[in-house]
RNA sequence: CGGGGCGUGGCGCAGCCUGGUAGCGCGCUUGUUUUGGGUACAAGAGGCCCCCGGUUCGAAUCCGGGCGCCCCGACCA
């Protein structure tokens, strides 16, 4: 994209409305737009960003064997009416009537709509387990909306869904999932805690919460400090295997993780005092297992072994996409904006002319550019080299490309990493096989 | 839902107390100049002063009622 044709409103000053820093960045960078409270829009750099975290989330559960449906916003009154939960949810739920008086709802979450879908389709329990997944809008009144899209009251979210024959299936898929998660946020470049987590109106008894470490987080954490250095992930996990999963489980929950709802005074209490932790956290994930809470409730059971009915063992999952937007930038930016880990960044790469007019370093920029979609070219709107840097920083590309008279004479590029300052001097092959490749 | 605050060109704000027909900075347009990290000068465009009602010769300003948005707290991916 080249900025004299982008839509992309960047802005100086900083509207009044915003008080976080990542608020203020999504505004600043025209990522969104507000138009109700907690109701955005997403312009074309933001809307980049949250596609690919939902890429990366979609990948991530689909290698865990999750399919991927997509559910309507809008759901009848009477579904909800099945699991009892029309009348438990509050107003939270955003209540609608259609033209014949019918009682409709906007989705503040699917357990009831994937239950009954499920039920539909599936009869034995042969065809278990299953694992369902969206990525799709979803509505919750809040009593005050906040914090940018970090507490929207629409916002975009991956919902899963597990079902099981027994409650050892249902505890693999919860710690397979777990392990999609890690990825998920090792890929997206921010680390997420799991913590042990309060089941809420949900029910059931097995939960984590994973929180991006953040001082403007909504929820009190405490955490032993060896968590930091631990790497998870280092040892491959065997999806199939039980064991696998156990020793993987068992490794990510050993040190003590809790957010302030369910912190235990005596376990702290064992975490050597040196390493004990407070602090606060943006919650960027949830899993739950809840048993036959939703499948007894609304009578969706298969044919078990015996012939009988068997109610599935359920989970359900979420991860806040478009929340993990607002939490990335809390945890990576800096007074010049923002910094943008490369698997979420709009572009790879933004290249700056510094001097445009120049017949060299025009001709090399057309070449930078040629070379992919991925990459942002400053051109003649903002002929000052300052004010391109500038935007290029509140950006937050990860890599700058500069062309200047002097380099562009013998066909080198200057490479800025924005996150580390760092520069290079490389010929155009090797500036964009750097940028590209990474 | 309790407490506080705000609503004036695209953005940030002043003006309101003490009514007299709207101003500043940034941005935008045009021209000249300039260009290795937010250039300088000049000339322009752009405003139902959130809405409705009242008081008044006259309301951005005073009074009443709405609506919208933000912040603190209680609640949530």
């Amino acid at each position: 994209m080249r900025l004299s044709r982008a839509f992309q409103p960047t802005l100086k000053e900083v509207p009044s409305e915003a008080q976080i820093a990542s608020h203020r960045l999504m505004l600043r960078a025209g990522l969104i737009r507000q138009t109700a409270a907690g109701i955005y829009a997403w312009l074309p750099a933001g809307l980049r960003v949250l596609r690919n975290i939902a890429r990366i989330v979609r990948e991530e559960q689909d290698a865990i064997g999750a399919q991927e449906v997509l559910m309507p916003t809008i759901q009848s009154a009477d579904l909800w009416r099945r699991s009892g939960r029309y009348d438990a949810y509050g107003p939270e739920m955003l209540r609608l009537k259609d033209r014949h008086e019918r009682e409709l709802l906007y989705g503040p979450t699917n357990e009831e709509m994937i239950t009954d879908l499920f039920g539909g389709a599936v009869k034995s329990y042969r065809e278990l387990p299953q694992v369902l997944y969206q990525i799709q809008w979803k509505f919750r009144d809040e009593v005050r909306p906040r914090f940018g899209v970090m507490r929207g009251r629409e916002f975009f979210m991956k919902d899963a869904y597990t079902f099981d024959a027994d409650y050892e299936g249902a505890v693999k898929s919860y710690r397979r999932m777990m392990l999609a998660y890690l990825r998920t946020f090792q890929r997206l470049g921010v680390r997420a805690v799991p913590m042990v987590a309060d089941t809420g109106p949900i029910g059931g008894n097995l939960s984590h919460e994973f929180l991006i470490l953040a001082p403007t987080g909504e929820s009190g954490v405490f955490y032993d400090a060896a968590l930091e250095e631990q790497d998870w992930l280092s040892e491959p996990v065997d999806i199939d295997d039980s064991a696998s999963l156990a020793a993987f489980f068992d490794k990510v929950t050993h040190f003590y993780a809790a957010t302030d709802e369910k912190h235990d005074e005596a376990a702290w209490a064992e975490v050597p005092e040196g390493r004990r932790r407070e602090g606060r956290g943006i919650e960027v994930g949830h899993i739950f297992y809840f048993g036959t809470k939703y499948s007894e409730s609304m009578g969706i059971s298969v044919s078990g072994p015996d012939g009988a009915p068997l109610y599935p063992e359920m989970g359900s999952y979420g991860i806040g996409v478009s929340r993990l937007v607002g939490a990335i930038i809390e945890a990576s930016h800096d007074e010049a904006g923002l910094i943008w880990p490369d698997a979420v960044a709009p572009y790879k790469a933004a290249i700056l002319n510094l001097k445009p007019g120049d017949s060299a370093t025009d001709a090399v920029c057309e070449r930078l550019y040629a070379a992919g979609a991925e990459i942002f070219l400053y051109d003649d709107r903002a002929e000052r080299a300052g004010v391109k840097f500038n935007d290029a920083d509140l950006m937050g590309h990860p890599w700058q490309m500069i062309v200047g008279p002097r380099g562009a004479k013998d066909g080198t590029v200057e490479l800025k990493r924005r996150a580390t300052g760092e520069r290079f001097e490389l010929s155009v092959e090797d500036a964009l096989a750097k940028v590209l490749g990474a």
